[in-house]
RNA sequence: GGCGACAUAGCCAAGUGGUAAGGCACGGGUCUGCAAAACCCUGAUUCCCCAGUUCAAAUCUGGGUGUCGCCU
């Protein structure tokens, strides 16, 4: 099976992703596969941090900009998509390159995870929800352990209510477990020869200021007017959940001071960072840069070196 | 200067004689169809300081220090 090079580039958020993927695509004619779960969304642009026009530089960016905030997205909807656009890139002899800060999304992918039809049963999620509120957790994990074991063991631990409503409903809607369909999903083989470069700072703080000043550059640029729009305006359970409007929603509620809002915003970004670098720091096989020790240049120059040996034997 | 209140973890804070609740933050972690989400774990040998009462003090008494409020 020939597989095909595939360079990613991940990282939490804030640590230079973008502009490293532009030069890399400008270097070996690649495009960008983003692999970002908000920057998917039309319309939130300054609270994600998307690309403008003028910081593309012109390189073709996938899978970005493209769904209406009202719509909802899942893993399983970007992987398809998302092997379709590689696929794509490659036949016309360019290098994808995924990039982005969404760990399962890129996870997923490059794995090549398989996800059986389900249909999602919203009715019968607010059932188990309800059956949840009134009852317990434990009452739920019964029944899991009713007719999967494994995942009984594995849920009672953490009692995350949404993955195991999540768990019954798999079983309801396919008849099959999630065990069962979790050893399924690995069913293929990746079919992806990847390079995989990981954006972060050796120490922590640098990368937390860049947060809050990044932070402070998109309320200069316009978050509050972005904010205002997007509130008013339909979204969905996936797209409420980009950090950027909610906490300012406080703000124009007049129940908590501007300041206050902001500082809401910068302290989510870099839990959310610290959640994107456990994420990705498990994953042994990311060759990793410090970006408070290494010029951006020599990140650059590396890449390039990384990329080459790996793909082109040079 | 006088009077009063308060002083407990980084912050907010409960506790009024029986051996330091809780929340937030920080830090660490989990992750297979909402993932910028959701969830889990973690902190005071000590309660501003000193002395005293008591079997026993964060809790009571005296003194000191600090903060806040009111008064002249």
């Amino acid at each position: 099976m020939i597989k095909i090079n595939v360079a990613v580039i991940v990282g939490p958020t804030a640590s230079g992703k973008t502009e490293l993927s532009v030069k890399l695509a400008k270097y070996f004619d690649g495009e960008i596969v983003s692999a970002d779960s908000m920057q998917i969304y039309k319309d939130m642009n300054i609270a994600t941090a998307k690309p403008t026009v003028l910081e593309q530089q012109g390189i073709k960016h996938h899978l970005m900009d493209f769904l209406d905030p009202k719509d909802s997205f899942s893993v399983a909807e970007y992987c398809t998509l998302a092997h379709k656009v590689i696929k794509d890139i490659s036949s016309r002899n360019k290098l994808p390159i995924v990039v982005g800060g969404t760990g399962l999304y890129v996870d997923s992918l490059l794995n090549n995870i398989t996800f059986t039809e389900i249909k999602s049963d919203e009715k019968l999620r607010g059932d188990l929800y309800k059956l949840y509120e009134g009852k317990g957790v434990d009452y739920l994990l019964a029944m899991i352990k009713e007719f999967d074991q494994e995942s009984y063991l594995r849920l009672s631990e953490q009692k995350n209510i949404k993955r195991i409503i999540r768990c019954i409903e798999v079983f309801e809607t396919t008849g099959k477990t999630q065990t069962q369909l979790n050893e399924e999903s690995h069913r293929f083989e990746s079919p992806y020869n990847t390079v995989k470069i990981g954006l972060k700072s050796k120490d922590r703080e640098f990368l937390y200021d860049r947060i809050n000043r990044r932070v402070d550059m998109m309320i200069d640029t316009g978050l509050l007017d972005e904010a205002r729009k997007f509130l008013s305006s339909k979204t969905s359970v996936t797209s409420v959940q980009a950090i950027g409007y909610k906490e300012l929603a406080l703000y124009f509620d007049g129940v908590m001071p501007l300041e206050e809002c902001i500082g809401k915003i910068k302290m989510n970004t870099r839990r959310y960072a610290k959640r994107q670098l456990t994420w990705f720091l498990r994953d042994e096989s990311i060759i990793w840069m410090n970006i408070d020790e290494l010029s951006k240049y020599e990140i650059y120059n590396q890449s390039i070196d990384l990329i080459k040996r790996n793909f082109y034997n040079g």
